[in-house]
DNA sequence: ATAACACGTTCACTTAAGTTAAGAAAAGAC
DNA sequence: GTCTTTTCTTAACTTAAGTGAACGTGTTAT
């Protein structure tokens, strides 16, 4: 299961197998519950995730409702924004499934880039490159219609569409559930017709 | 004018006059005509760029229109996507108004970071925080309505509201220049009544 | 087993955004 | 200065999303 943590860093360095067992002996693999709350809006925290199995998803609550706004399954990393602006968080974070993940906290982190200085450029390297990513995301969401963007997370993550409930898709696509829905069947009469 | 440059590094990391020595040699300091094309989609491209005065815009152009994403003004840095994934842009970057700002390319980052290590540090730092922040954005893109989006951005950037064409701003939100119109006056109507 | 609840769909109705077109106002070109 | 182009607004009409409610299904709790 650590192995894909491994894989995940190999990507962006090569680790010696010193280097590994300090990963290892850090303690961060956890085993959690689908519908464990990991982070709740008001909290201060310092974890950052990774996720190895399984599914999390971060969500607003707004006037008593529910706004989902990301899924992290396997391979992705999470970093609240709360943990950089060192505020109280304004969202959830909850499992959609029992997951397997790595809680890191800042300091460590800290510890680990003044000992392993080519663990600073990994970290630099991947927020720049997440930084990029979503801003496409973000362009694209901008630039397209709600069903557009079902189509398009249809393409690229056809996984979530799957094992998530529609409820929750529907807020991450920035519409209602009834509109997924009517959406939906729109698309397939298209199909058909 | 350099200054505004050292003031937003400051935020990061102290510079000694060497290090500021060593930047100024760079000669990165451009000024550039309201108008001018930074960036072609197509293009491939190694630049960052960092505002000390005025204004660029990022916009796709998808149907022969133009959908604006992004503005950056006095003290914002901007690296587009296609320079991290080194492959062509798929957008434009001009300048809107008579613009003062940095060029720099990944070459002389590369270069900069090995022979000043806190430099690598300013950049990890800087690219957390505009991640945190963009996810911020994004989660409040999607979880309102463009009324509302627009009422956030009254607040947070009022002075894009002014410097900025309309037509450019409602792409930004996200709608049509002839809602972002009618939903002007509708605000006003509701102010009045 | 049954009650309570959560989830997804459907429908009728409301509201707001997209579309097309026309005209006024402002900015830029000559 | 005038002419041209761009920008902004307004209006009528179309389309799609929001809202509130009902219903069926499936799950959870007791």
């Amino acid at each position: 299961m650590q192995d894909i943590l491994f894989e995940f860093i190999s990507k962006y360095v090569s680790l010696t197998e010193e280097e590994k067992n300090v990963i290892v002996s850090l303690d961060i693999f956890h085993s959690v519950k689908k519908g464990t709350v990991l982070l709740k809006e008001g909290q201060k925290s310092k974890n950052s995730y990774f996720v190895l199995k399984g599914c999390i998803r971060t969500y607003y609550v707004l006037d008593s409702e529910e706004k989902t706004t990301g899924f992290y399954t396997e391979m992705e990393a999470f970093t609240p924004p709360c943990v950089i602006s060192k505020t109280p968080s304004d969202f959830y974070i909850s499992c959609i499934e029992d997951t397997i993940l790595t809680v890191s906290n800042s300091d460590m982190e800290l510890e680990v880039n003044s000992k392993f200085p080519k663990f600073e450029t990994v970290c630099r390297i991947l927020s720049e490159e997440l930084l990029a990513k979503q801003r496409m995301d973000f362009d694209e969401f901008k630039t397209s219609s709600p069903e557009q963007r079902y189509l398009n997370l249809l393409q690229k993550r056809p996984d979530l569409i799957q094992r998530v409930p529609q409820h929750q898709l529907a807020s991450y696509l920035g519409i209602k559930p009834q509109s997924l829905s009517r959406l939906r069947t729109r698309i397939l009469e298209k199909d058909k017709g």
